[in-house]
RNA sequence: GCGAACGUAGCUCAGUGGUAGAGCGUUGCUUUCACACAGCAAAGGCCACAGGUUCAAUCCCUGUCGUUCGCACCA
């Protein structure tokens, strides 16, 4: 959004609705206004949403456009409902994304970090993000997202690294960090620690190599290991049965010859070892195993690495030392076939953990690293979803977070980069006692040196963001912000990231705040190609949202993700579908010019919203239409509340299109090209309410094109800004009073003979331009009264010639020919002679009759059935006596005539 | 191995313990003065299968089959 023309307006008003003029003008529009600012402090109730921070590398993908979208509906929904809404923004450094993004640039100019030493490097990576870093900010510009700019937040910002120091620096102290050498993931191409969850595991084709293992005192006899990964052998520290496998008894506490080595390994016994496995021996070597690791500590083995960082060998490798993992086990099982030890190899499915990252294999590496000790954090973070204080919705994913939290293990939170958070540990070089402080300390805490050095590590990514709900609102500084706004409402994510963020910001809430940090967690789905692919750079299907907008407007995009989403299911997308929803956007834009074209000589009321018509003015479409505009009213207002957005969408489509456009807009041509003042004004009134608040329930929906709308409709504020004015649409039921039921009810007597002369039009053929000779005969005074008020409407929309109403009962009087005979609540004589083939209107009749009479058998079973009398619902009961005595009279109906036809 | 979700119209999917819904597509008719990105009408479904609970099941329970997705194990 580039434009500053500071003008929202433009009067140019085509049949076509253009958002790309309008979007152009109308966010720059609002943010220079600063609708979307909250309150630290207020009277309105607080809603808060923290934006989950996107990558500082990223783009807006269409995951993003999805959760956006959401999230800006649902405040802007809040924020017109009288809240003080405030919707979070901020990005993330994304340690390993960033790095890796500049990385890349580097090698463009043949230079690698280490070359260039880690200040100047982390000062390379800052200058790109200063470049790149706000253009995810601009593409959510473009989707509306209406987040209170003024609070945006980085990750890296000194606030939240304040935030991330102090909890570090408490957790440690409480114990809850520690340092140590253990068996971590370590993805070699990273050279970094990286966490359980971080590590994707994928089936691969693999070999089963068996290996023979010679005994120490017969060497052409031994015992076979089977492995896939026979170069580990060089780090092998023993072999393994099961204590209770009869066949190898006799070995446990014997040796045996390691290959390639010219070492011993003792042969242990250990219930780790399947029996039916393999050959039931199993090497180990624990500093490249997680098993291995549990079996070498329970056995009190030594641990060989024979690892370097990058992946490659070490000189524990000995004649391997410098070869890459694959290169090193090929030249393994050589040497092992050479020498009469591999004596077979099968092939084998199983699943080996990479760098989710960056795709490589992730090794088990015996490193020195941080961690956070998971399980007292865990326990009250379980409580709080067990006993309902945080909801996930849909409510399957509790089961997922409680499983994990109680399978969890300790986090590594340090990675060996450079761009992040540095961990604020000091160790010192004379007594080598480790300092850990908020600040830069100045001497050892023990020996009072001054020789202190930094750890060089730098925290996970997730240990920031798990602090992301009170350090972006403040903390540790109470701020006014904070005590209003936290905890959060709602949190809207994606399933991928519950554990890595979820589960971490509900513990660290829970500790550092005492209360969690948001009550609802709407889980979203993927988008998938319309082929219910994922989408992905390789398949040459992603699609661009940002390319999307320019094509279909940003509010066409919305809504159709709106209109589609359910909770934590997955999204096909159809460009179909955009289609539609585009169209419903030029929808809205014609209702709109047509009601304003009604409504040029319309004289905006002095007490708007509020200015109630005169009621002996009205006309049954009047009532009608504000009964039905209270009705989406309320089911907008429940299904956001329970953010059932699809639902919510799909009522305000079919209001608006089908009720407001299809037969409101219609009805009411009558009147206001009609020659009574009166009744002309009463109805304009209606029209110019009813239009503003549709374009206002619209707005969180499609926030664009209606505000373009809003600013010319002929009642609203002064401001002539949406968010700003009229809050509390709900609460303000003044206006809806006009929506008296009973005379909305009336009108859906004229919709269903309208529709039923127009069913015989259709069903025979007849054209447009022939006009029918129609008498309608009411069975009762009621029904007369109401075809007599409405003869203009049916006479316009059924396009008639000739409409005539005839006495109470008179059907068979009826001076013309009748034909046919459709609606139910009335009778309706259409005649129609020589136009219709009277065969085929029989057949459609009895074809009709068929189907009813089964529907009547039905309820007639029910109805005899005296369980169903005696147990039902008394109001179910009588509902079915009422269908069954509807249904008696429709068949009669038919049966005349069918009668009449013969 | 453990767990979860899904199976509804040709397609994509909503939905509900009490006579099946939408959009797109299809088939007619119409360029009527907001909109052809439109209007009107129509066709199209044993709501995967089998049991059970219930007066009543597409909906609740169990099982089967099918499709996904997590987690764990995999020497």
């Amino acid at each position: 959004m580039t434009s500053t023309s500071g003008s929202k307006k433009n009067d140019e008003l085509g049949d076509r609705y253009n958002p790309k003029d309008v979007e152009k003008r109308m966010y720059s529009w609002w943010s220079e206004r600063r609708f979307f600012s909250a309150q630290d402090k207020s009277t309105k109730p607080p809603f808060c949403i923290i934006l989950p921070p996107p990558n500082v590398t990223g783009q807006l993908h269409i995951g993003h456009a999805l959760n956006h979208t959401l999230q800006d509906a649902l405040t802007r929904w809040k924020r017109m409902s009288g809240f003080n809404a405030l919707w979070l923004p901020g990005t993330d450094h994304a340690g390993i994304a960033t790095q890796g993004v500049v990385e890349r640039e580097l090698a463009k100019e043949n230079k690698t970090r280490r070359e260039l030493g880690r200040e100047k490097f982390v000062d390379r990576v800052w200058e790109w993000k200063k470049k790149y870093g706000d253009r995810i900010v601009e593409q959510m510009k473009f989707i509306g997202d209406s987040c209170d700019w003024d609070r945006f937040v980085f990750t890296l910002d000194e606030g939240v690294s304040k935030a991330v120091r102090r909890v570090f620096v408490q957790l440690y102290k409480k114990g809850l960090i520690y340092k140590g050498q253990r068996l971590v993931n370590w993805s070699p191409k990273l050279e970094s620690a990286l966490s359980d969850i971080e590590v994707e595991h994928k089936e691969i084709k693999g070999t089963l190599y068996h290996i023979r293992y010679p005994f120490t005192d017969n060497s052409t006899d031994g015992l076979v290991v089977a492995t896939t990964r026979p170069e580990t052998l060089l780090g092998d520290v023993a072999v393994a049965v099961h204590p209770d496998d009869e066949r190898y008894a006799k070995y446990i506490g014997k040796s045996v010859h390691l290959p390639l080595t010219g070492r011993m390994i003792p042969v242990v016994a250990d219930t780790y070892v399947d029996k039916e496995f393999g050959s039931g021996v199993v090497k180990i070597t624990p500093a490249h195993d997680f098993n291995d690791y549990a079996v070498g500590m329970r056995h009190k083995l030594p641990m060989i690495n024979i690892l370097n960082r990058d992946g490659t060998l070490n000189e524990s490798g000995g004649v391997y030392a410098g070869l890459k993992v694959q290169e090193a086990r090929k030249r393994v099982v050589e040497d092992l076939k050479a020498q009469n030890l591999l004596l077979k190899e099968e092939a084998h499915t199983h699943s080996v953990g990479h760098d989710s990252r960056t795709g490589a294999v992730a090794e088990p590496l015996l490193s020195e690293q941080w961690f956070v000790k998971m399980e007292s954090l865990a326990r009250p973070a379980k409580a709080v979803v067990e006993n309902g204080t945080i909801t996930f919705e849909p409510e399957a994913w509790t089961k997922t977070y409680l499983h994990w939290l109680n399978n969890i293990q300790d986090w590594c939170i340090s990675r060996q980069l450079w761009w992040g958070h540095r961990i604020p540990a000091w160790t010192c070089e004379v007594c080598a006692h480790v300092t850990v402080a908020e600040e830069t300390p100045s001497q050892c805490e023990k020996c009072q040196s001054a020789n202190l050095k930094q750890e060089d590590d730098v925290l996970d990514t997730w240990f920031s963001s798990a602090l992301w709900p009170f350090s972006t609102l403040g903390w540790p500084n109470e701020t006014e912000a904070l005590k209003t706004f936290y905890p959060t409402d709602v949190l809207i994510t994606g399933h991928d990231i519950i554990f890595f963020w979820v589960a971490r910001m509900i513990m660290m809430g829970l500790e550092f705040r005492g209360d969690v940090p948001f009550r609802k967690v709407l889980i979203t789905g993927l988008i998938r190609d319309a082929e219910g692919r994922k989408m992905s750079k390789s398949l040459g299907n992603v699609i661009d949202p940002v390319e999307l907008i320019d094509e279909f407007g940003a509010d066409s995009v919305r809504f159709t993700l709106l209109a589609q989403v359910a909770a934590g299911k997955d999204l096909k997308f159809s460009f179909p579908r955009l289609e539609g929803y585009r169209n419903f956007m030029n929808k809205i834009w014609n209702a709109t010019r047509f009601s304003l074209q009604v409504l040029s000589e319309f004289a905006p009321p002095a007490d708007g919203v509020k200015a109630l018509p005169k009621f002996e003015n009205l006309c049954d479409a009047d009532f009608w239409i504000v009964h039905k505009l209270g009705e989406c009213e309320a089911a907008v207002q429940q299904h956001l509340e329970s953010l059932h957005f699809s639902e919510a969408a799909n009522a305000l489509y079919d209001f608006v299109w089908h009720e407001f456009c299809d037969w409101y807009l219609e009805l009411i041509k009558p009147v206001v090209y009609g020659d009574k003042p009166d009744e002309k004004a009463a109805t304009q009134l209606v029209l110019a309410q009813t239009l503003n608040r549709i374009i206002r329930l619209l707005h969180p929906f499609v926030p664009f094109i209606t505000e373009e709308i809003y600013g010319r409709l002929p009642i609203r504020g002064a401001e002539a800004c949406i968010i700003d004015e009229y809050p509390n649409q709900r609460s303000d039921q003044t206006w809806l009073q006009v929506g008296r039921k009973e005379r909305a009810i009336e009108l859906d007597l004229v919709v269903e003979v309208i529709s039923a002369i127009r069913n015989i039009r259709g069903e025979n053929r007849i054209k447009p331009g022939e006009e029918l000779k129609v008498r309608l005969a009411p069975k009762d005074e009621g029904s007369q009264k109401i075809l007599q008020a409405n003869r203009a409407y049916v006479t316009k929309l059924a396009k008639l010639g000739d409409c005539q109403i005839n006495e109470i009962g008179s059907l068979t009087k009826c001076a013309l020919t009748p034909v046919a005979i459709h609606s139910f609540r009335i009778d309706v004589i259409v005649y129609l002679e020589g136009v219709v083939d009277l065969g085929e209107e029989r057949k459609r009749i009895e074809k009709t009759i068929e189907k009813l009479q089964k529907d009547k058998a039905a309820i007639e079973g029910r109805l005899a059935n005296e369980n169903f009398v005696k147990n039902a619902p008394a109001e179910v009961v009588a509902e079915g006596r009422v269908q069954l005595g509807e249904l008696s009279n429709k068949i009669q109906t038919l049966q005349d005539s069918l009668v009449r036809l013969s």
